[in-house]
DNA sequence: CACTTGACCTGTCCGC
DNA sequence: TGCGGACAGGTCAAGT
């Protein structure tokens, strides 16, 4: 899914394309996404127009009218995609993608009153779009169990620290991966900012030096910072908004690079198991 | 309690 | 070409 900078992209075009827009239909697949009662829909999401679109963590939050919010979270393949009225001609990059809206993955689909949709897809059904309370969404157990944002300007290295040595006994990669340690980081750029601070990944977190977590927490911010203005990071599910890919891909330095030589040493780039999940790493820079 | 593993789904890719 | 298994950017519940 989407990380942190992915989510991000994704509410930044949505605040460009959906504000003010009145929702006039919502249609969704009965099975799973969305489980609201149909009364529910009819009284907060019909008839409500888009007054903000929020992000906490990876979770995005399209505020209504009506006191209500969309509350999404686009887990591993999920997309919120908008279609205007006037879709991209043949040809266009973005053709395939946007103008084939709804397809097989299309869990729901909002029409707004000038006849332009915003498509909730995802491929593997583990997102999850509900419609709450504006006010109630920080009583949710997902926000109430979630830490800081890493990327805000009071989130120190020293509350970094402090955050990350709770989890001591385990490997870094899967302290960074735990949502309630920080929000945001993913599988990406738990590699990237591990390969940055030259850490191997399956080192345990009470052997890392302070000036290591330091290094650890700028490279961190610095590789999310640069993901948010490249537009995130693609695979063949990833898209923001409009359709459109993220370019991180072009500029990452571990990250499904396996084979490839390292930005920094030229050594092969290897791929192996950490916390359970692929992991990327430059077995000279980065040692146990 | 801290930590790890499996489950949730569908699609794709890789080796036989 | 077909089939089986591993794997995919996340999070929970259940297990040790």
């Amino acid at each position: 899914m989407p990380e942190l900078p992915e989510v991000e992209t994704v509410r930044r075009g949505l605040l460009g394309l959906v504000i003010d827009k009145t929702v006039t239909a919502e249609s969704h697949d009965t099975e799973k996404g969305f489980p609201n009662t149909p009364h529910d829909v009819q009284t907060f999401l019909v008839g409500a127009t888009i007054r903000d679109v929020r992000r906490r963590a990876k979770v995005l939050m399209i505020d209504l009218s009506s006191g209500y919010s969309l509350v999404i979270h686009l887990k591993m393949t999920g997309q919120l995609v908008y279609v205007g009225e006037t879709r991209f001609g043949a040809g266009h990059p973005s053709d395939s993608l946007v103008n084939a809206l709804p397809d097989a993955s299309t869990r729901v689909t909002l029409t707004f009153s000038d006849g332009t949709h915003l498509y909730f897809n995802d491929q593997r059904k583990f997102g999850w779009m509900r419609l709450l309370p504006t006010i109630e969404i920080p009583n949710i157990d997902f926000m109430q169990k979630v830490g800081p944002e890493p990327l805000s300007d009071e989130f120190t290295s020293k509350e970094f620290i402090q955050r990350i040595q709770r989890r001591k006994n385990t490997s870094i990669k899967a302290a960074l991966l735990d949502q309630s340690v920080l929000a945001g980081v993913g599988n990406i750029y738990a590699d990237e900012s591990l390969w940055g601070a030259k850490i191997h990944p399956a080192r345990r977190v009470y052997t890392l030096s302070k000036t290591e977590l330091v290094l650890l927490y700028t490279e961190l911010r610095a590789v999310m910072n640069l993901a948010i203005e490249k537009g995130g990071s693609s695979n063949h599910t990833y898209i923001n908004a409009e359709g459109k890919k993220g370019s991180y891909m072009d500029f990452a330095r571990a990250f499904r690079r396996e084979g490839q030589p390292c930005p920094r040493c030229e050594a092969t780039i290897e791929k192996l198991r950490v916390a359970g999940r692929g992991t990327h790493i430059c077995p000279v820079c980065q040692v146990l």
